[in-house]
DNA sequence: AAAGTTTTCGGAAACGCTTTCGGTAACGTT
DNA sequence: AACGTTACCGAAAGCGTTTCCGAAAACTTT
């Protein structure tokens, strides 16, 4: 476990640490050969420069943090490969963290993280109702952190959101379009910003084309697929049955899916159904969903770019707001006109 | 950014560094009132020692690496959330890393974890075929590391696998008792010791039930859904249609699936299916697979019990293997007699 | 050939902490 | 009253680097 330092590498060649650390650093006042030569040598030696020390005294860690709220979905994984594509490729490393969708893991994984002195954070924030003022103080002292995702308005950073307002808009038009009247909705926890925009747009396609609805037809759900299952299960069941469904993601849908499907009725014939947040779970599912997809590698890669810029500018570079486009893919479970 | 240290402490306190040190680390020598008063102004002043400081006067760094093929599919994100579980309790923080399945990026991770002096790893291989000489070494220097899931034989440390072949054996004999003849195996890169003990498992049942098969039944298909789908449409074009498929995983076995109900063949009634490491998608496809569930969570525990055995033990303790038991979950997809 | 420049290098401080060593004060012991 | 113990604390070395400062060596210039 013995690790071969710079001091070692320096003895061997009769020169002092600070050459051999200017070789490495390819600085200018160091002779060419002395350079090739000594890291002819340190390869040999298998030497590689500590980067704890060098952390320590740099204070730059080429270290960024992610926090999520879980990877056992597709989604954040998938955006984390974004990230990490981006910053990799700047000699970034990059550490994940999950809260677990609580805001106190929340809180304690991000200290850790600063403890660790990474270079900047990106975050999308637990499901839980947060207190923004860790993260004020946090971009007060000109900490660089983008939000991705989850974000919250108040928050004064730079953020890569998707535009949830418009496509939830377009895929109840959708519904609409095909003909169906009464489309309800299966929200997410209503407090995150990404739900009230996917009620606004929901609600502004049956707006425009004066198709009814009572605050009853959107239903908060949350995110998971036993949720989307028994409220449609409840819905059945007091004969309350929609035309169509639009749920939050697709989870929540195939949970709708499943209870729609215990209770022998058809889709789209009886009830047609349109997810969000598209995952793979849409094309394998039958009939295949109609959903949303997200650019999620597209996510990752922006919210990196962001926070280089952030890092890069010291932290006082202005926020900026990426706002990503998505598409809708029609599928069976939303077809009029279907068996 | 400026981080409050030791000595500001120090100096507000008018005490030595050394005594503010002996307080957070709760040393036998101070005063219980003095490390009290030191607690609470350090506290008060916000002030947290910086771990990388510590790491490198401790050569300890309470990090552990995890080096995965990819986090995609939920199988080693759920493993992930097993080996957080039990390190962070111990106050260790886990770096997670994806190789892509490549084993010269695999190389690159290890390269860093070790520069960062993480205090041990949790690998589990790519598919790639791999030269053992980088791991030899690590274990030779009595660094400690354990693998998982993929692993090769041929290196002598600890491990936590899944007993593939039994399961795999449990999933034919189901099969076999269902009354079908010809059993096709997908099976996964076969130099993956996985991928082999799962053939073998295949051919134990076969054999026992003396059911006749040749070498062409097995199919090498890799993990992936496309090439799943890909083997089994050549299969019916070329008018081999088994009587079963037994398939290396499940997403293997919906690509199969999707090709079946292309060809209008119903499931199972002209084709029963097999899926292997049960995902999320064996519940939800039309009709359900049947497939052996791994204790994910379990593997990721077991895998961090055992680093952490190694790690106390100064990476000197006999490597254990520990063999991980599933169940196999009969669901439609191969229930001889349905429509 | 002396002086001025530039190139190249070594010494030493610093990053923020832990830990060893030694010292002082307070106490008990004879 | 002299000594040994014990409890507590400070000084300083050290972890492996980078970087500032100054000096020697090598060139240029006059």
């Amino acid at each position: 476990m013995k690790h071969i330092t710079i001091k070692d590498v320096a003895r061997r060649l009769n020169v002092s640490i600070s050459t051999v650390s200017r070789a490495f650093n390819n600085k200018y006042d160091i002779r060419k050969e002395t350079r090739t030569k000594i890291l002819q040598v340190a390869e040999e030696m298998g030497y590689r420069p500590n980067p704890i020390a060098r952390k320590l005294i740099q204070q730059k860690t080429f270290n960024v943090g992610v926090v999520v709220p879980e990877f056992i979905n597709s989604y954040f994984p998938e955006v984390i490969i974004g990230i990490q594509e981006i910053l990799h490729k700047q000699g970034y490393q990059v550490l994940v963290m999950q809260s677990n969708e609580c805001y106190t893991t929340e809180l304690i994984n991000i200290k850790t993280l600063e403890d660790n002195m990474v270079d900047g954070m990106i975050i999308s924030l637990s499901q839980e109702i947060h207190n923004n003022d860790y993260y004020l103080n946090l971009l007060e002292k000109g900490y660089p952190v983008v939000f991705f995702n989850r974000v919250d308005e108040d928050i004064p950073a730079s953020k890569v959101v998707f535009d949830d307002y418009k496509w939830a808009y377009f895929a109840t038009e959708h519904l609409v379009k095909q003909g169906y009247k009464k489309i309800y909705h299966l929200s997410g926890y209503q407090h995150l910003n990404l739900s009230q925009n996917r009620i606004r747009g929901y609600r502004k396609a049956l707006d425009k084309f004066s198709v009814p609805y009572t605050s009853e037809y959107i239903i908060e759900t949350g995110f998971y697929m036993e949720e989307g299952q028994a409220i449609m299960k409840k819905l059945l069941e007091e004969g309350n049955i929609p035309e169509a469904v639009f749920a939050t993601n697709d989870t929540v849908a195939i949970g709708a899916m499943k209870a729609i499907k215990k209770a022998r009725l058809k889709i789209p014939k009886d009830i047609a159904l349109v997810g969000f947040t598209e995952s793979k779970m849409a094309d394998i599912v039958d009939p295949p969903l109609t959903s949303v997809s997200q650019p999620t590698f597209e996510m990752g890669r922006k919210a990196a770019e962001l926070l280089l810029r952030q890092i890069s500018s010291d932290g006082f570079a202005a926020p900026e707001t990426v706002v990503l486009n998505g598409r809708l893919n029609v599928r069976d479970s939303s077809r009029k006109g279907l068996r």
